[in-house]
RNA sequence: CGGGACAUAGCGCAGCCCGGUUAGCGCACUUGGUUUGGGACCAAGGGGUCGUAGGUUCGAAUCCUACUGUCCCGACCA
């Protein structure tokens, strides 16, 4: 047994890390709270990459690129923008190096201190609207759809490979317009985008809703989330798109003129979603075996392993059919390592989340047949080797529905509709998972029952039915329930 | 930033309490051979400033002090 990884019974979060390392996903570096994401990591932030930046484009929005740097001043602009990251923030404070004349190795050169101190940035708003303010002039300029790729810091005390790290990549969506609608509309356009995607590749269901005025973003008027459950019951926020008024408007004084030649300020979005995803996709799908992945995130689709070594006549057989596959658009790969034993190999792809593995043999040559293993039930079945293709394409939109449905019956299993706070306390200390209750829409009793249960409010969900009830915490009237759950 | 644990080869660990030749084991790696349908076996070999800096001592992986880092549990957060 070469690799083995803690089962998430005995230690989820050991389960998780291991995962991640035995995986090849990701590495420590050797920078505090920052990540080395390895090749195969890298390939499946990649797919979600490029399949979001497909429908970005999609909807209308192009790509551009602001720099990594934001002069001090820009992010006092908007007061509670600036209260939401400062304390996060990395600063240069210098622009050169000297070897240091009482030793060896070198020293900031004092010589060098910045007239403005830049901050690495946490997020873009305060640059790109500062360039927005020259970039728009009339109604004609509007909307601007514009998002970026990029890295971003924030200095997190405690940090979790993807899930939270100091430096991360991420997408962020920065879109101006007319009206206010329609920027509302834009930011409800991009949530419901973004539960697609999640849904649809990532094979993840999530809760679409607003968040409380509590949990919303710095600077953001209202901020819509997506939120998933992970398997140890907690929940993951996976997504967020902002409706931000005329905030960053007003206070980088972005106007327009309208059509009536008035000026006006312009309305605001912004939304992201970040490397983060990748750890959501580890913890909704995989399993004590190792990392399970939806077929339409896989780096690679099918594995084909010739059993027991790659000699040519079952090479040549394993090229035929990954040619076929290829040809429907499947990523295969063909194990032409000699060096490992089969065995080896299974477990390896099995620790890799290769949704399905084909094992061909001399044995299975002669009965026309081949080994078909999927790796989200384990099973294992004997397939003709007639219509192998269109059988195993079928089987990765099996495995993809299977791993939606799967997740989508783990969530219902693991929501619980609660009517007073002893069933809530007790709820989320036995059992976990989404609370769904009634809030009295106070800041104040959704801090008190944050304090008391460590439980957070998720989000309002979008499509709550109204039903009249009573506040488990207050007792006072709510038309509707709203999600609670523990949270990474 | 609080509470706990840990730091010895790429990874996982033993040795430390009770200081004493050349610091050991498993996995991984290299070479050769035998194997090969679920993590092969045999043999030979390479790889270490024992986290860093001080201190005690004739002598420190081992004892003392400080620092740094990592992990787990909290608080903060995508």
């Amino acid at each position: 047994m070469a690799k083995e990884i803690t089962s998430r019974a005995e230690n989820y979060s050991q389960w998780y890390n291991d995962i991640v390392k035995k995986a090849g996903l990701a590495d420590n570096s050797a920078v505090r709270g920052c990540m080395v994401i390895k090749p195969y990591g890298y390939a499946i932030w990649e797919k979600i990459r490029d399949q979001l930046d497909k429908m970005f484009k999609e909807t209308g929005h192009v790509n551009a690129y602001f720099p990594l740097f934001i002069p001090k001043s820009f992010l006092s602009k908007e007061a509670q923008h600036v209260e939401g990251f400062a304390k996060e923030c990395a600063v240069v404070t210098h622009h050169r190096l000297m070897n240091d004349p009482n030793g060896k190795g070198v020293i900031v050169d004092p010589e060098a201190k910045l007239e403005e101190e830049l901050i690495v940035r946490p997020t873009s708003e305060t640059i790109i609207w500062s360039t927005y303010k020259d970039w728009i002039q009339s109604y004609r300029d509007l909307p601007l759809l514009i998002n970026q790729w990029a890295n971003v810091v924030r200095w997190e005390m405690r940090t979790r490979p993807f899930l939270r790290t100091a430096e991360f990549l991420w997408q962020e969506g920065h879109t101006a317009h007319a009206t206010e609608n329609e920027a509302r509309q834009e930011a409800r356009m991009i949530h419901d985008l973004y539960a697609q995607f999640t849904e649809e590749f990532m094979a993840m269901p999530v809760i679409q809703g607003a968040k409380s005025e509590n949990e919303r973003f710095a600077g953001a008027v209202d901020t819509y989330t997506i939120e998933a459950l992970m398997q140890d019951g907690k929940a993951l926020q996976a997504g967020t798109s902002h409706f931000l008024g005329q905030n960053f408007a007003k206070a980088f004084e972005v106007t327009f003129m309208n059509e009536k030649n008035e000026s006006e300020f312009v309305w605001a979005t912004s939304w992201g979603v970040t490397t983060r995803l990748v750890g959501a996709l580890i913890m909704t799908h995989s399993d004590d075996d190792g990392l399970v992945l939806p077929p339409k995130l896989a780096p690679i689709q099918v594995v084909i392993v010739p059993i027991p070594r790659p000699d040519p006549e079952l090479v040549a057989k394993a090229e035929e059919i990954a040619n076929g596959l290829k040809a429907k658009g499947v990523s295969v790969k063909i194990d032409l390592d000699d060096s490992k034993r089969p065995g080896f190999k299974f477990a390896e792809y099995e620790m890799k989340g290769v949704p399905v593995r084909l094992g061909l043999g001399a044995r299975d040559m002669a009965n026309n047949q081949i080994e078909v293993a999927r790796r989200d039930t384990k099973e294992k079945d004997n397939v003709s080797l007639d219509g192998i293709v269109e059988y195993v394409t079928e089987l990765l939109d099996d495995i993809q529905n299977n791993l939606l449905k799967r997740a989508y019956d783990f969530r219902q299993a693991n929501t619980t509709r609660v009517d007073n706070f002893d069933d809530f306390k007790r709820i989320l200390d036995t059992k976990g998972g989404f609370v769904l209750a009634h809030w009295d829409r106070t800041t104040e009793t959704e801090l008190k029952i944050k304090e008391e249960t460590k439980a957070t409010l998720r989000c309002i969900p979008i499509d709550a039915p109204e039903e009249a009830g009573i506040c488990v915490y207050s007792g006072k009237p709510s038309s509707r329930r709203v999600l609670f759950a523990k949270a990474y």
